[in-house]
Order: C-alpha cells, then structure tokens, then sequence
DNA sequence: AGATAAGCGAGACGGTACGTCGTGTCTTAGC
DNA sequence: GCTAAGACACGACGTACCGTCTCGCTTATCT
C-alpha cells in the first residue's frame, strides 16, 4: 500500500489547502513576493497559521506547489509544420510565460528567491520546467540530437535575458531570435 | 564648478562611507543576501544606523554602490586577434564574473532583489553593466553594425541562464557557446 | 457570568504578566523611573516587546498595576483608640508610604509622570488611593460628617508638600501635624 | 573683580539667551515637558544645538531659568488689611500660579522632573520660590514667630496638594483654607 | 592692523529606545 | 487529530533624540 498511515484523527482539510494555494496565486500579485507573508497568506487564506506550516515550511514551497502546474502547460507548444515555426512558436510561449502569467511571475520570484537562499534553489531544480520544456521542443526538432543543453540555453538564453533583465517584453523580436537560433549572428567569418 | 552646495554642517564621512560599503562586502559573502540586514550593515561598519539611512534607502543600494565598479572592470576583456577569440574571452570574463567574482555576486543579488522590488529594478537600470560590457566588445568586432539588443542578447543570454538557473559554472563549454554565437543552432536548415 | 469572551486562542500567561509586574518594581528601585525603559522591561521580565505593548500601552500602566494593590495596604491603618491617635497613625502611615515604601516610589513617580502625560494623569484618578485612604480615616473619626475632598486636602496636604518638595521625611513632626489637624495655625485670633 | 577671566574671542549672545528662554516658555504651553526635547528648542529658537548645550546641560535647567523670576514675582502678594486676608490673598496667589500661570506650569513641570532626577532636585532646591514666598506671608502675620516649616506646610499643603493631584482648581475654596489654616479641622476636640 | 580666540548656525557622527511587524512555536477550544 | 484563534519569545524595521564633533563664519579682545 502506498497509502499514508493514518490511525484516526481528522483528515487534512483539502478546502484548506486550496485556499491557502488561491491565496499565495493573489496576494503575489496583489502585494509582490518580498511583501507576501506566511501570517498573510493565512489571515488571507482564512486558516490558522499553524495549519500552513504544517503543511509547508516557507512561502516559497507554497508558491511553488502553485504555480508549476500552470507552468508545465504553459511551456508545452503544439508541434508546428516547419522547425522554424516550432521554435518560433515556442520562444512565444516562453516569453508569454516570463513577461505576462501569473504562473510565470510565481516562476521568476522563485528563482529570485532562488539566489537568496539555498532551500529554494533545490526546490526549484527539483523540477526543472524551462529546461524541460525546450528539451522536448528539441527533441522534436531534432530527434537525432542528444538535445544537451549547450542546445537549451541557446534556445532560451537570449529571451530569458531579455525578460529578466527588464526589458519590454513587447519589444523583442522572436522571429528574429528564432532565425539566430539556427543561424547565429551572422554570415561573417569568426 | 560641480562643488555640491554646503552652507556649514558637518562633512559627510568618506570613512563611514567607506566602512558601509565594505561591510555590505564582507556580510555578502558572510551570511548572503537575505540574511543581511541594515542594522547589521550598522553595527558590522561601527556606524550609526541614521548614517546608513542617511545616505542610502535600502541595501541595495549600498549593495549597487559598493559592487558596481568592480563589476564594469571585471567585465572589460582587452582586444584579442580574431573575433572568436574576442567573444571567448569575453565569455569567460562574463561567466567568472557571474560565477565567481564577489561583485558578481553582489550583482546577481541584486538582479533577484529587483524581481522582487520595482524600486530596485529602477535602480539597476541606471546603469546596465551587463549589456554596456557587451556592447563594447561587439563594437570591436563588428563596427559596422550598430550593435542593437539583439545581438547583445544572443551573446549573453546562454551564459545568463546557465549561471541563474543554478548549473555548475565548470561544466560551461565557452569555446562551444561562442563558435554557436556566429553559427547558430547548427548547419541543418530550419 | 462575567467570563471574558473567548473564542479560542491561547490564554494570556500569568507568569509572563507576573514576570512584567516585577520587572517593574525592581526596575524602579534600581534605575528610577526616568531610566526605566519598555525595552528594558521586557528584557528584565525574559518577555517579548510585543507581550508587553500587548497588554500594557506604557511604563505608567504597569507601575500603576504594579503598585496600587501595595499601596491601598499600606495607607489602611487600624482604628485607634483617640481621633489624634487615629490621625497620628494615619500621618505616620502616609509618610512612610511617600518616603520610604516601593510602593510609594511607584506612587510618586507616576504622580510625577501625571504632570507631563494627561493619559497618566487620567489613568491615576481611576483609583485615587491617597484620598480614599483619607476619606476612610476621616470617617472614622468623625462619622457625622460628609468627609468632604476639604478635610481631606488638610489631612494629607501638608505632609504630602513635605515630601514632594523634597524635605528630609524623617524632620517631620507627625505628631504637631496631627495637632495641628485640629486646631489651625494656633490660638492667634485671625 | 567678579568679572568672569575673558581673553578675546565673540562674546555670549544676548539675543541667543533670550530666544532660547522664550522658545521653552512657547514649547512647555504647546506640546508639553515630556515633548520638549533639546534639538526641538534648538530648532524653535533658531540656534545651534551646541549653542544651547555651551549654556545649560538639560532642558530642566533653561525651563528653571525661564520661570523662576516670573515665579516669585506672582507668588508676592501686597499686605492685606487682616491676617485672614493676607492667608486668603495668598492662598488665591498660589492657586493661580501653580493652576493657571505659564510660570506655574514651569515649576510643576520641574517639580515632576525632580521625582525622577536628583540633579533636577538639587537645581530646585537652590531656589525653594514656594517655601520662600510662604515664608513671607508669615513673617507679616507672626512677625513674633520663627515661621518654621511647620506653618509653612500648614499654609501650602492643602492647595498644592489639590492642585498636584489633579483636580478642578475652580472649585477650590479658598476662603475655607483660609479659615482653617488658622482653626484647624473643627471646634471637636480630638 | 593683524593675530588670536571664542561663540555662532548647521548638520553629520555613533548610540539607543521607540512602537510595529513578521518569524516560527505553543496552547487553547471546537469540530 | 486537524482546525481557527491568538499569545508567546525573538529580533529587524525605520524614526527620533541623545550629546558630541566638525565645518565655515562672525565678532570680539589683545597685541
């Protein structure tokens, strides 16, 4: 049995859980992710305090149980005709994710929160949905490529660049980064 | 003259100002980022906690001023023969910079801060060393071209995404990021 | 039933308050009360700030809690067997709570805080506990009479001058004052 | 010579003196002793901080030398027709300086300031203005008395104590003062 | 007349208490 | 035994005032 052992005593509360999931989704983008607490998302999730850290140990956890779900289906691209139009299509979704989603805005937090602290660096690498989802754009591509990642950061470096950076989303150019992608910068001789 | 006004009062103290800055320095490396407080910046620099207020508004800030200097001369690469020379080595000043150096450090501290904090992304924005450095030595090698982000974000992002999603910087194949800089993807067609 | 309302939630501590109230008193005696800080209070007593300003707005609330029960005590003095032996003993009574008890410190320097707060001044009058031991002595000793705040002010007026202006407590004839009490300034026709 | 030893250098500053005087007067009506801070009548005088810090060491001692002239002044009442009067004229006398004089108000505040500070006491020791003017009073009533501090706490205490402890001074009767200052508490015998 | 010296307003300095807020833990009553 | 409520010890927050110091300047007396 994979079951969890339980001898009796009150289930955990599934209701409890989603508030306290929909809240975190809110209030980071109510109030940000440096101003989210563990106390306000409990007084905001309607829940004890407690009740949240029973059931994890930082804001961090949370917001990750939250939003990489939405991340996964975010990042997963339709095959299209061309590869050109296959990764095209992809740096679209990738910079929608980054720039506009709330999941994306719960992805980039995490890993700023990533750089601060250590916990949260592994919690993250635990699941590893950016490089995740190019692997499988390039798998399609490419199938008889190993698809390493000297491959997936060409293909997400430049746009993840620009979006943490702080560029205008709006402003970059994906039909240009996807022709680079397979072109490079140009046809001059190194 | 640039003289700023004085109509009496004290000076301000270039030696707290300096003690701030290497505090910032020393409790980076010591206890990171998150952990680092302005009381703590305080009583590591032997300064008054108005004095740290008095001239910055938050640890980023003292942070930006103590790192970024270091972090413009670390980026700059002397001239190499060939182009591919010029871009490996920049490549590999970028990712010392980013993996290693302390202001490097300092700067991807503040890189996570700003996705947390508008005010900090403001502030990083005055003065974008990343992209400056890289610029500079596009200019080099393609003078006749003017340049533009996009090439700035072919050249860093790889590396960019390398070191902020957490990988080993050892394991970072410069030569092969740089050949794929002028060639792309790879010879296949899109 | 007079319970206080509660819908859960754990129960204030006792000890903590208890902790509080004699932190205070030692304070008192060992620093005075311009040197007694709430900070100090919560370090003193092993509590948190917060516990303190939870239940207590200032220092002035917890001497006051602190001290008035000892207070009331000390100026409740046993009938005797003449009125001037009654009010000898009372006078007696008085200046050793004003000059010597803790309790009496704590009287002093909150009627000395009234001077510079309203709020304390207000928070004092709750429980007037000089006037009301007077006004128990006056009726003792002359039942028929309405012990009007008059009789009072003569009663405890000039030994309470006498220790504020900073006289030496032990100088004061208690027992001319209780003659005194009596019979006026002296024989002399006004 | 008397004259205090000045070699050259910018004499004291009449009109700093004054400004710093007037400006606790003003400062002890508009926010209160307990509010009154140093760098606050610095800054209302229009003077330097080291310039009041030169010439007093704490606000009690420029408050005392703000108020003290004004307090004998207004507690020296012109001879009166009958010692009744005379008791009377003062009692009035002193009601009104310690309840409703600018002067007064001084003096309670220092009066206060002492309970928490002996070298507040000591200053107010140096210039017992209250005992002094009672003093006075009854040297012209008794002239053939010591006028001991006996009838001088007889004289003050009734009123000062009902000013000290807080209540309507409107509704103090100082003609029965008077009265009873002269015949005591009643024609009962103790 | 020039030197010397002390007072002047301004304001930065190292400290420390303020009252608030968030932390993670605990202890209730209620379901 | 999980829940909501909320008190607990702890410590950082940013502000205010402490008393001291260091500026440039002014105003006097003493060579």
């Amino acid at each position: 049995m994979i079951e969890t052992k339980r001898r009796g005593g009150r289930p955990r509360s599934e209701q409890a859980r989603q508030a306290v999931l929909h809240a975190v989704d809110d209030l980071l983008l109510e109030v940000g992710y440096a101003a989210m607490t563990m106390k306000g998302i409990a007084v905001r999730a309607g829940v004890g305090r407690q009740t949240v850290y029973r059931w994890w140990s930082t804001k961090a956890e949370i917001l990750f149980e939250a939003c990489v779900d939405d991340a996964e289906e975010e990042l997963a691209v339709a095959p299209a005709r061309t590869r050109l139009a296959e990764v095209t299509s992809y740096l679209d979704a990738l910079m929608r994710f980054l720039a506009y989603s709330p999941a994306g805005a719960g992805y980039r937090a995490l890993l700023a929160a990533a750089e601060h602290d250590p916990a949260v660096k592994q919690l993250i690498a635990t699941k590893d949905v950016l490089r995740d989802s190019a692997r499988a754009v390039l798998h399609r591509i490419a199938p008889h490529r190993p698809a390493g990642d000297h491959a997936i950061d060409l293909l997400i470096g430049p746009t993840f660049f620009w979006i943490m950076s702080g560029r205008d989303p709006a402003q970059l150019d994906i039909d240009e980064l996807a022709r680079s992608f397979f072109h490079g910068f140009g046809s001059e001789e190194p």
